[in-house]
DNA sequence: CTCGAAATTGAGCGATCACTCAAGTATAAT
DNA sequence: ATTATACTTGAGTGATCGCTCAATTTCGAG
């Protein structure tokens, strides 16, 4: 008994996270949502909460395709060419932001939504738990040596991603892009 | 003849950079302003025109600081030990955000604001131009080989400024930022 | 067909937004 | 003192913000 849903939930978190990711949290106004979801406010917030959980679990949908598309390159490329095509797809891709959302998130203003920060820093920083498994993989399959400081590297490509993602933005060809992709993966082979 | 200035240009564009790079664009409401500036709404527009324009000449203002600062380290400790003690200053700074104003403003949402992410990005790529000429001084004094390719390299440094100092925002303690950042100037000489 | 449950609606709330401008105040020359 | 000028003030503008909730619509079960 009882109406029909008109819309799925994981369809509008998705086009909430693309409008979220490329509009900022402070950018993005429920209106802008109203529009992009053809939901009503009351809709809205019966099915999401508020505008800050809206985010987190934008956010979290984000991360959750994010993980499950690196896992992916893994299996089908190792580890090196597994982390060079996933940031490799993020800098040509030319309909979602080339930025990182979390990195986004994290630099975004605003103090007063903690708890955006928070989860997306926390994430970041599990995101290195993920390459750290996945170094132990390479090992045992001979990919890169044991001797590999294994959380500094994980910081390191932490930070090469977090910089090309953002400076991808101002970049004018993707081609340059390429090249200085090469020299983070020279650099990220270079630690092991 | 007529009154007496109450504030000084210069301090108040100082004051407002420092709230416009911690809390945003966005973040930074008028009110804000007028309270971290001790001024009232007809004042500020009267000396800065609008919201969009203040924040504009408060990013000249962070440029032009920054960009006297890393001459200065460029003078005093040459090419590479400028660049890792100008970023060192910068991760280690718990005053100011570590994340570049810049970056952020590249990176903040906003569509509508083009002309804000715009003069971000080509002030990004001038440092490039910046880094170029630095480059030739440090080939003339022998400190890095003439085959370098200093086009590339200055992108790779922007990269690696724009990482870390973003990645600062979510790390724990300022030690291992440290081997980060020392792992990045490795990458820098290992381009040259 | 009736009725209760589930889902959707949108007018409208108080708060805050960027911004304006007539009025007020302090200064130096006359 | 008077006056012209430079500077500051803050109440108030309409617009938009995030958000609420009583009313409406749509369904399946009896």
């Amino acid at each position: 008994m009882g109406r029909k849903q008109r819309y799925t939930r994981e369809d509008s978190i998705n086009k909430a996270m693309q409008l979220f990711w490329k509009k900022g949290y402070d950018g993005t106004s429920m209106k802008d949502l109203e529009i992009c979801l053809d939901m009503r406010p009351g809709s809205i917030y019966a099915s999401f909460g508020n505008k800050e959980h809206f985010y987190l679990e934008a956010m979290a949908f984000y991360v959750q395709q994010s993980i499950s598309d690196i896992q992916q390159q893994f299996e089908q490329k190792g580890f090196y060419d597994g982390i060079k095509f996933f940031i490799k797809s993020r800098l040509d891709d030319s309909v979602t932001p080339s930025a990182c959302m979390l990195g986004k998130t994290v630099s975004d203003g605003v103090p007063e939504n903690t708890a955006l920060k928070a989860q997306a820093g926390d994430v970041l920083l599990q995101f290195e738990v993920l390459l750290n498994n996945e170094m132990i993989k390479a090992i045992d399959k001979g990919e890169i040596p044991q001797s590999v400081n294994k959380t500094l590297l994980a910081k390191f490509i932490n930070v090469q991603i977090l910089g090309l993602r953002c400076y991808a933005q101002i970049a004018q060809d993707s081609s340059v892009l390429g090249s200085i992709l090469d020299e983070s993966m020279a650099a990220i082979k270079g630690i092991a």
